[in-house]
Parts: C-alpha cells; sequence; structure tokens
DNA sequence: CCTACCGATCGGTAGG
DNA sequence: CCTACCGATCGGTAGG
C-alpha cells in the first residue's frame, strides 16, 4: 500500500522531469535526489531504467487521456466531440500540465529515430491518440456533419500536426498567440469540411495523386 | 588546413548523430570512437561540449538551409517560391539529410522546456526558418497571388506544424504517406488563400480575435 | 527502503 | 593530434 503510494509519487515526477530533460535525460540519480530518497530504494521499485521509463510513460499516458481525452467524451459524439477534444488538448498546453509541455510530443521527437521497447510505447501511445482523433473525425462523417469524402486520416494527420506546432510556439517561442493560432487552423479546417459537398478538386487531394499515379 | 578539414568531419558525423541521439545524448567519447581518433584529440577542435553542441548546431543549419532554403530562391517570388520551400522540405525529409529525421525539429522538442545558449541557438535558426516562411507568404500577397488580408504569421505558424507532424509520421510511423499528406495540407491551405476575397469569418481568424481585444 | 559498493562512461585536464 | 589521467555520475548489485 505505501510502496503504491511511493511508487506513484516518483512515476507523477518521473513523467515532469523527462517532459523537460527527455526519458534519457531522466536519472535515477537526480529522481532519488529530488524526492529526497536513496538511488537504490528507487530503483528496486522498477528494476532497470527500462522499466522506469516503460512506467513513467504508462502513468504520462494516464495523465495525458484524463486530462484531454476523457473530458471531450461528454461532448456528443460527431463535429462537437471532435472540437471539444482539440479544445482539451490546447488546454492541456494552457494549464502546462507538464512542466516541459506536451510529455509525447517531446517523447516522440526523442525516440523517433531509434528502435526498442521505449520508442514501442511512445509510438503505441501515439498511435491510440491519432486514432482517437481519426475515429472522431469518422463519427463526425457518420453523423452527417461532414461530407461524406471527408478522410478520417488526412484530418488525424493534420491536426495532430497543429498540436506539435502549438506545443513548439507554446514552449520554445513563449509565445501567447500560439494557442490562438492553432485554434484559427483547425477551425478554419473543420469549418471548411462542413461546406460539403465542395469542388471536386478539393474535395480528395490524396485519390487525385493516387490516380495520377496509376494513369 | 588539414585541422579544418578535421573539424568539419567531425561536425558532419556530430549533426547525425545528435539528429538520432539528440544534442545531449551527443558524447564527445562516442563520437571520438566512431570517428576513430582519441577523446581528447576530438575535444581540442571545441574546448567543452557546449562549444561542440553549438558548431553541431550551425553546421546543421548551412546545411538545412543549402538544402531547402537555397534552391527555392531560384524560383519567382510569391506563390511559386513559396511552394518551392515547401517541396524543397519535403524533398529534406525523404532524402533522409540527416540519419535520424529533421534536426531542428529533434533539437526544439528536446530543448523547448530548457534555457542557455544551446537552446537559444536552436530558437535562432528555428526564428530564421519561420521567418523565411513568412516573408515568402508576405510575397505571396505583395504579389497578388494571395488576398491582401492573408496573415503571413499565421500561415507560417501552419506550414511549419505541417513540418512537424510530417515529420512524426514520417520517422516515427514509417508512413511514406506522410509526405502525401503534409502536401495535400499545405496545397489545400494554400489554394484556398488565391480565392480571396473569401467570406470575412473565414478571412481574419486572428485579426479578429486582436479586434475583439482592442475593442 | 537503506548503506556501501561495482565497472563503465561522462566531460574535462596535464603534458607532450 | 596523442597517452594518461582526474572527479563526478551513470545504471546496477550485495546484503541487510
Amino acid at each position: 500500500m505505501k510502496g503504491l503510494k511511493t511508487r506513484s509519487a516518483i512515476l507523477d515526477h518521473a513523467a515532469d522531469l523527462a517532459s523537460v530533460e527527455g526519458l534519457e535525460g531522466l536519472t535515477i540519480g537526480r529522481l532519488a535526489d529530488e524526492l529526497q530518497m536513496s538511488k537504490s530504494g528507487l530503483f528496486a521499485h522498477f528494476g532497470s531504467k527500462e522499466e522506469l521509463q516503460l512506467a513513467t510513460i504508462e502513468i504520462a499516458r494516464e495523465r495525458f487521456m484524463t486530462e484531454v481525452f476523457k473530458p471531450a467524451l461528454g461532448t456528443e459524439r460527431g463535429y462537437p466531440r471532435l472540437v471539444a477534444i482539440c479544445r482539451g488538448w490546447l488546454d492541456y498546453i494552457q494549464r502546462n500540465v507538464f512542466s516541459g509541455g506536451c510529455f509525447f510530443a517531446a517523447a516522440s521527437f526523442e525516440f523517433d529515430g531509434r528502435s526498442g521497447p521505449v520508442r514501442d510505447a511512445i509510438k503505441k501511445t501515439m498511435d491510440e491518440w491519432i486514432g482517437a482523433i481519426e475515429k472522431a473525425v469518422r463519427l463526425a462523417v457518420d453523423e452527417g456533419h461532414f461530407g461524406p469524402d471527408v478522410e478520417p486520416a488526412q484530418i488525424a494527420f493534420e491536426i495532430n500536426a497543429i498540436f506539435f506546432g502549438a506545443n513548439y510556439a507554446y514552449n520554445m517561442r513563449h509565445d501567447k498567440r500560439a494557442i490562438t493560432r492553432a485554434w484559427n487552423a483547425i477551425e478554419t479546417r473543420l469549418e471548411g469540411l462542413r461546406q460539403s459537398p465542395r469542388p471536386a478538386r478539393f474535395a480528395h487531394p490524396e485519390k487525385r495523386v493516387a490516380r495520377r499515379r496509376a494513369s
């Protein structure tokens, strides 16, 4: 019982530290120091640095989903829920939920050129997240809020990209307009999808290229 | 003369290594090992790890500008040049110019929560780059390719965000469609700007907010 | 959960 | 550009 509480306190701190220093920059010695416990005492909870990293990713995932995704599920499916997810993500950045900005943005760019279990765990969480955005777009199509030719994977790609851009501008440039810019970009894009049916040359950019190659 | 050649070889390798391992993960020992020279021999070229990091950022900046930005300057100013810059960036990712993906995307997300000279150098290069995109948009407005109410800073924000998203999808997800998706996103957005004048509620998202604040 | 310790590697230095 | 070395810190272990 007390062991679990300690473990939880370690991981909460580890997630914040890793959002600043990176998952490789996260060291057992520093973590122990800041939590005022011995290195070996902390180490015993995990058995290896990799296990500590994986446990930190898991706690960060729970925090992320609780803060960003779950609240949006209370909104009605389709366009309103998609908007709630996007607003939720922007709020999450503005509230500085992790002290170094979005944990998964940092982790993604730290591990995108590597291999191994840590990279796989980050990718899995990101797949889950981007998949959730994609599903929200698909529901908006199903509900008739978007035209039937809207491509959920394309829109999810774009929304996720805007999130990365907002995280960058907010944390690196300390630009408070980052949130407004991101929201404007998303709103403009999503409102455009509601004007269906759009002219054919704008409706299906992906398929147009595919066709060109096929011919 | 030979000293400069060695220095250049070190930094070329350092930029690739840092794009995978991060600028903190870049260690003098490993770099010396891979270049088959002694640690102290390599170290003597820079005097400190921080100087090595700063020199690596500078060489990466030169590579980036040579590969992405300079070729686009041959295209006529305005919309064509802006498109050339975007295509140049996507080509640069597809050609794997740095082995771990875009050096500056990785460096930006590694250092966005820190302070100090290394962070400042990364930010400065990114400011230069985003400023270049912004200028290209402004020229497109000046040339009459875009409507007069297009906001260069907003569009530069969005294009840079799409680049981050493409870098993520290409390197983490190994998704070859990343380039197509990014291009589709950019093309759709830019083509939309040419349909000026657009209805007022879509034309000026940023200024709309600014006006609201001013009143 | 602790003290005490391990070999390896870190950034950096002395001296040539 | 090298060999030889420094103190500090790394992840991890022994033993309690």
